[in-house]
DNA sequence: TGACAGCCATCAGAGCTCTGATTAGTCTCC
DNA sequence: GGAGACTAATCAGAGCTCTGATGGCTGTCA
C-alpha cells in the first residue's frame, strides 16, 4: 500500500497547508494557531476552565496547561481561582487579549472565508460530511479503538 | 464565523484522530508515526538524503534532524557520508529497523484498509480530490501565500 | 579565478503535543 | 461517615514541529 493511496498523507498535507496558512495570518497578533484557538472559545465563555477548554480545542488538558502558561505570560489572559471551587481556576481573556484576539480573527476568518470560496456550497457539505464519516469510522471502529 | 463552519476544525479533529489511531498502530513497534514514516520512505529508496526524505514526508529538514536522531540512537538507521560529495550523509535502514517498520507497517496498513472499507471508492476518490482542490487553493491563492 | 546562487546538514530556541503520574476536591451510594 | 468514581490542575519527560541562523560544498557564469 503506496504514501499515496493512504488518507493519512493526503489528511496530514491538508492539515498542515491550514494550519500554516493560519499560523501566518495569526502572527502579527503575536499569537500562534492554538493560542488564537483558546482564545476564541474563552472570549466567547469567559470563566471556562482549562479542562472544559481544553475539551473545546481538541487537545489534551496537559497541552492546555502548556498554551494557557504562555498566554498568561504574555498578559493576554487572567486566571483567578473559583469563588466556590477553589480547586477550579476560571479564565478569562484580559482587554489585551481580546484586542490581539480581534486582530488575529479577521485574518484567520479571512483564510477560511477565501477557501471556502473556491467551492460550491453543496462540495463544502460533501467534504465536511466525508470528514465526519472518517471520524465516525475511527471513533467507532472496535478494532481500531483496541489497536 | 463559529468554530463549526471553519474546515479547519473538522481537518483538526480527523487528522488527529487518525494520527491517534496510527499512532497506537505502531507503537508495539517501539515506533512514532513520523519515525514510521521515515522508515518507510527510507526503505524504498535506500541513500536518500534528509533534506530529500524531508520533503517526502512533509516536515522540514530540521524536524527531519530530529527525527532520524532518534532512530538512529535506537539502531533502526545507519548514516554514512557519501562517498563523493562528503557533506551528503546517506541513511539506510538497518535490519532492525526494517524488521520494526515490517511489523509497525503491518498494523498501520490495517488501520488505513479499515478505514478505506468505510467508503465505497467513489467516495474515496471525491475526497481525495476535494482535499487536492483545498490544498490548491491554499497553495495558489497569492493572497493566502502573503498574508 | 572569484562572486554568487543553490543545496545539504545542523545548532539554537520556542512552542505544541502526547503519555504517565500525582494531588486534591466533589459526588454518589452504601 | 466513608469508600470509590469522577473531575480539575499540574509536574515530568519525551518527541515533533517550526523559524532563524550558520557553515560547508557545488556548480554557474562573468
Amino acid at each position: 500500500m503506496s504514501f499515496e493511496e493512504r488518507l493519512g498523507s493526503h489528511l496530514k498535507r491538508v492539515e498542515q497547508e491550514l494550519t500554516t496558512a493560519k499560523a501566518a495570518a495569526v502572527k502579527p497578533a503575536g499569537l500562534t494557531v492554538p493560542q488564537y484557538a483558546a482564545l476564541f472559545v474563552l472570549d466567547e465563555q469567559p470563566g471556562i476552565s482549562a479542562a472544559e477548554l481544553a475539551r473545546r480545542c481538541l487537545v489534551t488538558p496537559q497541552t492546555m496547561t502548556t498554551i494557557l502558561r504562555n498566554l498568561e505570560s504574555a498578559a493576554l489572559i487572567e486566571r483567578t481561582p473559583h469563588p466556590l471551587h477553589r480547586h477550579v481556576i476560571e479564565t478569562r481573556t484580559t482587554p489585551t487579549g481580546r484586542k490581539a484576539l480581534d486582530q488575529a480573527d479577521e485574518r484567520a476568518a479571512g483564510v477560511e472565508r477565501r477557501l471556502a470560496a473556491a467551492f460550491t456550497a453543496e462540495e463544502l457539505d460533501t467534504l465536511r460530511t466525508l470528514l465526519a464519516r472518517v471520524s465516525e469510522s475511527l471513533t467507532n471502529d472496535p478494532i481500531l479503538k483496541t489497536s
